[in-house]
DNA sequence: GGTAGATTATCTACTTAAAGGTAGATGGTG
DNA sequence: CACCATCTACCTTTAAGTAGATAATCTACC
């Protein structure tokens, strides 16, 4: 009762990996079904639709990156180890250089998406993007950074960068310039 | 016969910006046949299939792409104007909050794609990226810009950051921070 | 402790809608 | 009369979703 059924979680994870590879719109409750050994109508008896699974698979994202954000807030860490910790995640998508993060799969879908998903992504960077504002502001302060841009922007301009090399790596074969691109990103950082 | 019909072009008008909103999945003959007022089967007789449609609209997509860069190289201005020819149009999408480029648009849906699509994917990725590059280092070069990485490298930090702009902007109701990233850019080029 | 009833998770079988696509008839125009 | 562009009518596949049967398990109660 207080654990979600393994079922219902392996969903979650297989739902997952299908919305970071191919966006919201291309996958089904058969592609699941299928990796699952399962019938779809099983699947609705979890997640009574598509829309639900979408907010659930969301929802845990949600928790997981707030997660790791708490984390690098309370861990006192230097501006430079909380960056490193927000990235790192991107990096490893992106090298895989098929997937995309949940979010920019659900940015890019955006306009058919049902109403309750449109606003968990904008949720979802608005929450990153404050973070990271307040990480420069903080690391700034600190004379950890040093950088000319008002911190809300170079947090948009990381944001972006991150988001934009996931797309560029996705049809390139070679991902090795997020590695290159990240350390000009720190450069502007003052690195 | 030199000219392509009326219809032809009108259905890649609608097309281009069908798949600037919604991506290449998300939008159907139906979309384009409802918007034009004539039938789906019809659609057909000028585009036999939904691949062949997407070769001919990104076909013209980096036809004016090409001109659009070639312009720029031939009319020799210096390494900031050119950026700002390549920088606009981008611009001027994320400003609509809604629409994505075509290469972003095809790049998320980069793995449902048709093979040809996926590869002239790449190809404007590549395009953009080498033309770029020149750019960064002939400013260098000629000392108009002032930048520390590799041009190779500052090419994708800043495609990349336009294309996750692109992203961003489409749940955030206000694009307005767009100006001011280009601005980043521009002072991380010694602006 | 064994049986009855409820609950959980799955199944088969179906519906409706929309997608891409095809065949072949029809009408207007050079 | 031919051919261009459109039409009606259809096909197949796949999507999300529903109804109702069925098996297994867990929960009470005598």
């Amino acid at each position: 009762m207080a654990e979600k059924s393994d079922t219902k979680q392996q969903i979650l994870d297989i739902a997952e990996r299908l919305l970071e590879r191919r966006g919201y719109n291309a996958f089904s409750y058969q592609d699941i079904a299928d990796e699952l050994g399962i019938r779809k109508a099983s699947l609705h008896y979890h997640y009574a639709s598509k829309a639900d699974l979408g907010m659930a698979l969301t929802s845990r994202h949600a928790q997981r990156m707030a997660t790791l954000l708490r984390n690098a807030d309370e861990r006192n860490l230097n501006a430079w180890e909380k960056l490193d910790i927000f990235v790192t995640p991107f990096i490893k998508l992106i090298k895989t250089g098929v997937l995309m993060t949940p979010t920019a799969s659900l940015a890019a879908d955006y306009d058919t998406l049902p109403e309750q998903l449109q606003a968990r992504t904008a949720q979802f960077y608005s929450v990153f993007h404050d973070w990271l504002t307040h990480v420069l502001m903080d690391g700034r302060h600190l004379g950890q950074f040093y950088f000319g841009a008002e911190p809300s922007v170079k947090a948009y301009a990381i944001l972006a960068t991150l988001e934009g090399s996931i797309l560029i790596a996705r049809s390139q074969q070679n991902a090795a310039f997020i590695d290159a691109v990240i350390d000009d990103v720190k450069a502007s950082l003052g690195a």
